[in-house]
DNA sequence: CTATAACCGAGACGGTACGTCCGGTCTTACG
DNA sequence: CGTAAGACCGGACGTACCGTCTCGGTTATAG
């Protein structure tokens, strides 16, 4: 389609799109999901709501592309050759991603909305989520390879655990999520995944 | 309050009660909490608006009622002399409890719910997961005591990681919560919490 | 239904109705029909739109109650024993009526709305028109019977005339409406409706 | 300015107009005025929208030129040397026209829309309206002339009187525009401008 | 046995936002 | 330069619910 369409009529205002994601993003600082009205974003962006309706289709399509848009987009996972330290570091950097209020509560957001919409949540899982046990199953792999970890280590579960904390302290507000958190984590779940006959 | 109180004018109509919760939990059979209309909750139960405005005064705290209503909702930890197997236990019985699609689905929309509403939140919390929590602490206090699982573990911490493993799942539909979830999480995890020098 | 219907719910109110079509009104004065937004209406009276399109449904029968409302109620015709002083007296009212700008143009518009929606022509009709047709079908059968007018007079088909010429030049301009109209207009059609033998 | 613009640039594509006008009148068939959008008729007519808006400015221009020129419109007045002979078949010529629902129809909706729009209620008179009194004026004036008619007639009033009966029936719907409605406004009429002295 | 009080159903109300439609303008690439 | 395509801003549409507000009527206790 991309080759054989030569690009007919008006193309895409880019700095609509911008403009657009801008506000949103301003206003997810100040307002909540629930009270965030397509309507105040499209006066606030000087934007007409079609506009937003045909790119994006509703609010939760944008609100997850202005957030992915607004975090470091690079989900990157270091590679010390220390797989203890790898996890820590990655964990921490995560934990800093949540702490920042407003990105928190959008993060909250869009996986409570996800829960009235399969096909959002299929969408989130995929932009969002994936790419995060992406990178924390690399420092698992390369810690397995490098027989720093459990051989027959299950990762999936692992990680399953390590972000369902994570997931579960910003859902519930039971306690905070910072570098503390992460390094308790850490220290705790050690046990369970190095190598046998190792520290 | 109560003993001055004594009761003057026509009492509450348990019979209204009672139509409106049922009208709730039916309408939640079909519809989604978001598009779920208080509106619609009073036409079906043949009710007026202000009654349920009256007595719950909102869709929180009416959807909250009607759900745990509908919920079996014992929650208690065997006690078997032997930590690792009341573990288990309680984990098994957990995962039963969310593989009812209609019970996990309704949990997941309370707490998606809980995203926009704080006061909701702490709701949720108080009726719901702290019951929970406290039985699987009970679990491993005892176990602790008893010698079988570390005397410095951060049992809290541990709570968040398997609850949070389980919550993770159901939010996000990534694999299945069943008996053999729970086993897996317990074996992965147990390296972690059990007494050094022990089996 | 009205004898049997004893009031359940809370009663239409009075207030809000009047100052629906007060509002409505004074932007008739200001603003052209196609111009005239539901919205406007609404936000001057100080009400939600639901009201107004509940009790009238729309634009069309908003604007014509709001119409005959502020017209004098009665159309009545006089009885002078005098067919051609009649005649002349309820036609000059009628004058008198139209010249004003903005009645004029709103029954313009009511008329020419009623070309694209065939119910609302009908209402027109009947609330409207009938009621002038009636007055001055009036005089002229009690000039018949006085034996002014002529006895096989085609009184609908005079009528017709008669107000075809006043909605003629309302519609296309062509000429003003006024007293002096109204004398030209019976002066030249006298001879056609006066009984044989008489001045 | 015609002489001087040596017609530099491509020329205007006749084969649009046509398809634009076509496409205008193929929809009047199906559709009212009032429903009827420009974005259909381009959309129909393979056109861009702002080939309408530039060669014709707006909707009523259009529809004007599409009604007319599917409207027979030679009007012509017969000479038979009778003014009452010549008024009646000029008067069962335009009852003809009429009585075909789609351009008695259209007529009404081309003065309806002239009454939210003043430039086009001028357009539609020049064009429409104008050539059907002249035609008018002409049998009355060579009546007058022949000393048929009334030498004082005020001929312009007379005419406004014929033609309000056929508008206003055509836009109440209130009788039947036809043959026998000519005759009989003619023979109504007659006596109020027939020149005294004669039959 | 009557007040007095609170509850209840019905449903009208002022509002806010929804998602859609269309008007009129603009910006491309192609003839 | 004219044109088809189509994106854009803006404004109103008619609808859905919100939470509040009367109503008439019902069901209790208190006098």
């Amino acid at each position: 389609m991309s080759p054989s369409a030569p690009q007919v009529g008006r193309p895409r205002c880019e700095e609509s799109r911008a403009r657009i994601l801008a506000a949103t993003n301003a206003l997810l600082e100040t307002t909540s999901w629930s009270t965030l009205a397509i309507e105040t974003i499209a006066a606030r962006a000087r934007v007409g709501k079609q506009t937003i309706y045909k790119w994006w289709g509703g609010k939760s399509a944008l609100v997850m592309e202005a957030a992915l848009t607004s975090l470091e987009i690079e989900v990157f996972a270091d590679d010390t050759g220390n797989a203890k330290r790898d996890l820590l570091s990655f964990l921490k950097r995560s934990s800093k991603l949540l702490r920042d209020t407003a990105t928190g509560r959008t993060l909250a957001a869009l996986i409570a909305e996800a829960q009235n919409d399969p096909a959002f949540l299929q969408m989130f899982r995929e932009q969002f989520q994936n790419v995060r046990r992406e990178a924390l199953r690399s420092v698992l792999k390369r810690g397995i390879a490098r027989g720093e970890l459990l051989e027959d280590l299950d990762v999936e579960l692992f990680i399953d655990a390590v972000f369902g904390a994570f997931w579960y302290r910003l859902l519930t507000g039971r306690a905070a999520i910072n570098e503390r958190f992460a390094e308790q984590l850490v220290e705790m779940m050690w046990p369970a995944i190095r190598a046998k006959g190792r520290a």
